[in-house]
DNA sequence: AGCACGCCGACT
DNA sequence: GTCGGCGTGCTC
């Protein structure tokens, strides 16, 4: 693959289209203009320009045109469309040196624009994001000795730079790196640009340049793993797709069933196609052994693509995807808007998480977005998931997506065996949160030399804070939510709200009473808990795995390492711990509170407890030991519950869908919100009156709408939130409507208008 | 980002 | 009447 390689997907007329001097072009800037997204206003999407002479352009040319006083960066969307006057127009500045954007990802950006109701422009910025990587990479700097005398007192630390110089340089290493030259002489910078500057080093290109650090790429020829029966069936049907064009392959396997390594040879076909792939997993902080895995098949690593990574790495992993010099891409939702020079195959892992939904700025839905992309790209997208969403198996049932299914376990290993502990009869003190039975289970576990696994979906130490002299409790001053105790931070116990962030030390006395040392930690945590397991088994090594005490990739690969060396005999996390991991020794996992995410009338809320539940209780026994999972329930009869001890998915599925389908709700109904929000509530109620108002004017006949009421979390940051949800038939073009009643709604100020189609989270 | 425009209250 | 502060909209 190279950036030359255009011949390998036929170029779209579209994009065989040139622009000449004196030809006008439509161009769409990098940054909305007026009005943020989420802000109504900015109507103007695109600008018109005139090439200058002396510029060739193309669709999906990265170039810099002037706006007002400034100069911004925009691509030129085809051909000029605006009722402006020629004369009027300027002309585009110039080309960046950067490969276009592709006809198929420009389609995306409008698709994902008009299906999210979001400006272009902030689309746009996903597929951009990275403003210095629109410039080829600098060559490298490196440093030489000028062979002149510094000037001077010669410091220690100056003649350390210039020993490791000089030694560099006899060793015939390329010259190197300021920053190369710092650590190795342990000075800080300053001595080293000191020398620059006084004449002693220059700086020079480095010889060979960039492109000689290229990674070994991953080998589709290496042998796989051996695949029984359903999975050599699953994956001949996804090789045989990638040869295709654009389909949706569901794969659908129980935990522990082996999907990775069947979406492996779908990866596999694609690279010996010469074409990339993407994988899109909801955390990438959670992909350690996943990446040992794609390591053990392919021998080399693909590029892990996420929000944190570092600033040069980005750019430099940015233009080398666009430039086709990545076969595969690990990555977030955000690495969906990656400029693939030549895209063969998009596979969504996990596709039923929560977390593919971006909930700010666009907001938008990344297995879905992925659908759309693998649709103007024509490239086939696999959903795998042993717990497939409603969604997605609304789609099989109409045709529109196949599935595979994966019926059994790979090798040995059976599912687990689920019993639920019925709380009721436990008879727990207030502070105690593991039952009998549950504690039992895991001195049984510790004692046959097995792991068990504790899971609470709760951060900190306890949720609910209050005083016991005068009953106050904790709250944010900004959201509408309790302040979470934490105790694991540095510093002592600190006061934290899970929404906004808010960080307060807990004081040493009630803010309403001043009694001192009457503060009482209400209900459990994942903090909580871990102590209390380990004043109950003292003997045994406990581990906590939850997003406060795992901060990245390095900390997470650390614990699962401690796991696979037996190492730990209970570990006990939150949902972190839940998804994908393969701990031969885990046989047993308990749920302390199997109830947690059933409160609430969430329209999900059955759904995604059992999705997540059942990723918990498939961490037991996927080796040849088997598992056992303890479910501790106050409601043993709940349909969920039911259905986890039964191993009825489908059955629970079924009456699921069955009652979505009566009421009309998503996937057989179609929703979308509207978030109001504003410092004022009156504001808020106004616009929030208004735009009822006018939804109630270009909503299609049919549809309902609630609304507005104030949002279950009334206050956030500080914002007074209404919501709106219009409910219609599936066919019903909500954006649209959407787009036209924000049209007619002015927002000023400080109100924030959010428009959330198909919306996951009801808060 | 930076400038023009218009609305409104305060002062001549 | 007129000046000036400030919020709002526009920039191809």
């Amino acid at each position: 693959m190279t950036t030359q390689d255009t011949s390998a997907k036929p170029a779209c007329d579209a994009d065989a289209r040139l622009f000449r001097a004196g030809d006008r072009v439509a161009v769409l800037p990098l940054q909305a203009m007026g009005g943020q997204p989420g802000r109504a206003g900015g109507r103007l999407d695109r600008l018109d320009y005139l090439v200058p002479p002396g510029l060739d352009l193309t669709p999906g040319a990265v170039v810099r045109v002037p706006l007002g006083p400034r100069q911004i960066t925009g691509v030129v969307w085809g051909p000029g469309e605006g009722d402006l006057a020629a004369t009027r127009l300027k002309p585009v500045t110039g080309r960046r040196d950067c490969p276009p954007v592709s006809g198929p990802l420009r389609r995306l950006v409008d698709a994902v624009a008009s299906y999210t109701v979001s400006p272009p422009a902030g689309v746009l910025r996903m597929v951009l994001p990275i403003d210095e990587a629109l410039d080829p990479p600098r060559p490298e700097a490196g440093l030489v000795l000028t062979g002149a005398a510094p000037q001077g007192r010669l410091t220690a630390q100056r003649r350390a730079v210039l020993e490791v110089i000089s030694a560099g340089a006899a060793a015939g290493d390329t010259p190197p790196s300021v920053a190369d030259v710092a650590r190795a002489a342990d000075v800080s910078d300053g001595v080293v640009r000191g020398l620059i500057e006084a004449g002693v080093l220059a700086v020079v290109e480095r010889p060979g340049g960039r492109g000689g650090d290229e990674a070994p790429a991953p080998d589709p020829e290496r042998p796989g793993p051996a695949l029984g029966p359903d999975q050599t069936a699953a994956a001949a049907a996804l090789v045989d797709a990638v040869a295709q064009g654009f389909s949706v392959e569901v794969l659908d396997g129980v935990t522990g069933s082996g999907k990775t390594e069947v979406y492996f040879e779908a990866i596999a076909a694609a690279l010996r196609r010469g074409r990339q792939a993407l994988v899109l997993v909801p955390e990438i902080a959670l992909t350690t052994q996943w990446l040992e895995r794609f390591r053990a098949r392919f021998g080399a690593a693909p590029l892990s693509w996420h929000s944190e990574l570092g600033h040069a790495h980005r750019r430099r992993a940015w233009r080398a995807v666009a430039e086709g010099r990545v076969p595969v891409v690990v990555g977030a939702r955000s690495a969906l808007f990656l400029p693939f020079a030549d895209l063969g195959l998009i596979v969504v892992d996990e596709e039923h998480d929560a977390a593919f939904k971006q909930e700010e700025g666009v907001i938008y839905h990344a297995r879905d977005m992925a659908v759309m992309r693998g649709a103007l790209e024509a490239v086939p997208v696999v959903l795998a998931s042993a717990t497939p969403a409603l969604e997605t198996l609304a789609n099989v049932e109409r045709g529109r997506y196949h599935r595979r299914r994966l019926a059994a376990r790979h090798g040995a290993a059976v599912m687990p065996a689920v019993e639920a502990i019925d709380m009721r009869g436990q008879r727990l003190p207030a502070v105690r949160f593991v039952s009998e039975p549950l504690k039992q289970a895991i001195v049984d576990a510790a004692a046959r030399g097995e792991q068990a696994m504790l899971f609470i979906n709760r951060r900190g130490y306890a949720p609910l804070t209050l005083c016991r002299a005068c009953g106050h409790r904790m709250r944010c001053p900004s959201c509408d939510a309790w302040l979470v105790e934490h105790r694991l931070r540095a510093g002592g116990p600190r006061l934290i709200c899970h929404h906004c962030g808010h960080d307060e030390k807990l004081p040493d006395a009630c803010p309403d009473c001043g009694a001192e040392d009457k503060f009482a930690p209400c209900g459990p945590g994942v903090e909580r808990l871990a102590e209390e397991v380990a004043g109950l088994l003292p003997d045994l090594r406990v581990a906590v795995m939850t997003s406060d005490t795992i901060a990245g990739p390095e900390a997470a690969a650390e614990l699962i390492g401690r796991m696979e060396a037996g190492a730990v005999d209970v570990l006990i996390g939150t949902q972190m711990m839940a998804k994908g991991y393969h701990f031969p020794k885990l046989t047993v996992v308990g749920v302390v509170d199997a109830d947690l995410g059933l409160a609430g009338g969430d329209l999900r809320a059955a759904e995604r407890t059992y999705q997540l539940l059942a990723q918990v209780a498939g961490r037991a026994g996927r080796a040849e030991r088997p598992g056992r999972v303890l479910l501790q329930t106050y409601d043993p009869g709940h349909p969920v519950i039911r259905a986890l001890i039964a191993g009825d998915r489908d059955g629970f599925l079924e009456a699921e869908a069955d009652a979505r389908r009566q009421a009309g709700a998503p996937p057989y109904g179609r929703w979308a919100a509207v978030i109001v929000s504003a410092p004022d509530v009156g504001d808020a109620r106004a616009t929030a009156d208004l735009f009822a108002r006018a939804l109630r004017r270009t909503l299609p006949p049919g549809a309902r709408l609630l609304g507005p009421a104030p949002a279950p979390i009334g206050l956030l940051r500080g914002r007074h939130r209404l919501r709106l949800l219009a409910m219609a038939d599936r066919a019903a073009d909500l954006p649209l409507a959407m787009a036209r009643a924000r049209e007619l709604v002015p927002v000023r100020g400080a109100i924030r208008v959010q428009i959330d189609v198909d919306p996951q989270s009801f808060l």
